[in-house]
This record gives C-alpha cells, structure tokens and sequence, in this order.
DNA sequence: AATCTATATAGACAATTGACTATATAGATG
DNA sequence: CATCTATATAGTCAATTGTCTATATAGATT
C-alpha cells in the first residue's frame, strides 16, 4: 500500500453523500432509485457517485431487470479503516523509518 | 458523529502528503524542519499542510525555542478508521433505517 | 543591533470535484 | 411498437484544493 493509493480510496470516502450511501447499503441491497429517494441531489449525481464508489471497489452491483441492485463491499471500506489504524498505532519499531518517500503505511 | 463531520475528517486524511506526515509522526515527535527535509514541495506548502492537521484535532504541538515540535493525536486518527468500520460492519439492527437524512454513523 | 533559522501569512493559479441540465440507452409493459 | 421506468453519459460551471512565490514574524546567535 503506498499513500497515493489509500488517499484515493480515503477521497472516494471522504464525501457526506458517498458516506451516507455506504452506511445505507451496509444494511442490506438497494437499488439506485431507492437510494436516490433517501437524497435531495438528482438523479445523474447519484449516478456519478456510484460509478465513483463502483470503480474503487467500494461496492458491486446485479442486474435485476431494469434495476441495478448495488451490494457494499465490506472488505475494501473496512481495509482503509485497517490502515487508519496502523498509522494510528504508534510502534516502536516503526516501520516507515526505514521506508522510501511515499512506500509507507506498511 | 455526521456524514458531514465525518467527511470533513477523512478529507483532511485524505491527502498523500498529510498521510506521510502523520505516519512520520506516529513514530515520535518532530519540528517541522525535521518534516520538510522528507518531502520535495516548499516550506509554505508544508505549514499549510500542518495548519490543516492541527485545526482538525490530527496533530498537535509545543514551542521548543524557535522550533515547533509536532506530535500526532493518535485518538482523533483512531476515531476515523473507527467510525469507518462501524460503517463497514453489516448490521441487522442496522441503526440506520431508523435515522433522519445526514444522522446516521450510529 | 544585525543576521540567521524556523515557521506563518498573503495572494495567485491550475487541477479537481460535486453539482446541475439535457440527452441517451436499456429493459419492462400496455 | 410506443411508451414508461431506471440508469448512464456529455457537457457546463462554481467551489475547493494543493501548490507556488513573495513577504512577514519569532526566536536564536554572533
């Protein structure tokens, strides 16, 4: 992992709307439509913030007829929650001392 | 907690040179001279870069003569990738559903 | 006091972003 | 097939951001 690659996916995260997006579909399938109902933004900014969150991995969708039904990826949201911690955790050993610029984070 | 505080936070995070930064700091206190010789942008870019750690709580500092050594608040960072996993884990009592637009992140 | 070192502030600028409107596409249904 | 529903794409725009240069301030040293 390389700090340019968590803050990418940190960015994709760091948005009310996108938060507000995972914290719904961690209880379970929606849809776009349900979740553009939960919102005041239109429809096509829904969309771009899917696409966002689909290209990280954040979440995956199926098809189900003319819907997309969007599922999150648990594993890839709780990895940059995993990684917070490590830089979080103060360590003797320190590990990024002896890194190159850029290659820390463990 | 909000999606809109959260957010706020995880933007500050969000940034590959703040990242490096506070891992730097996770090993120990440093001046910010101590800082800058690790990154190749300017003296300014990096006082702005602390002035951003530190209004949000990441960092703080104590005067030692005409330095400022920086220490990281390990708490503050730790409560990102806290509220991250809370996101993260499903849930059947699934907090959310019962919660107004923009309230939610339990 | 003059100067050097460490840090901060002011202001400018290009790049990115989150939003919009308008339009297109895909699938279901009368 | 015509139309409705669901979603995506194209293009625009204002706001934010990370960087820079130039300058200011604070403390140490000669």
């Amino acid at each position: 992992m390389t700090y340019e690659k968590l803050s990418n996916l940190l960015k994709v995260i760091a948005d009310p709307s996108r938060l507000e997006i995972l914290d719904l579909l961690s209880c379970g399938e929606l849809c776009a439509c349900d979740l553009l109902e939960h919102f005041d933004f239109s429809q096509p900014t829904l969309s771009h913030h899917m696409k966002v969150l689909k290209d990280t991995g954040l979440i995956v969708y199926r098809k189900d007829g003319n819907k997309k039904m969007y599922q999150l990826n648990n594993e890839v949201l709780k990895e940059a929650g995993t990684y917070i911690g490590l830089i979080a955790r103060d360590n003797e050993a320190c590990v990024c001392k002896s890194m190159g610029k850029g290659e820390c984070v463990s």
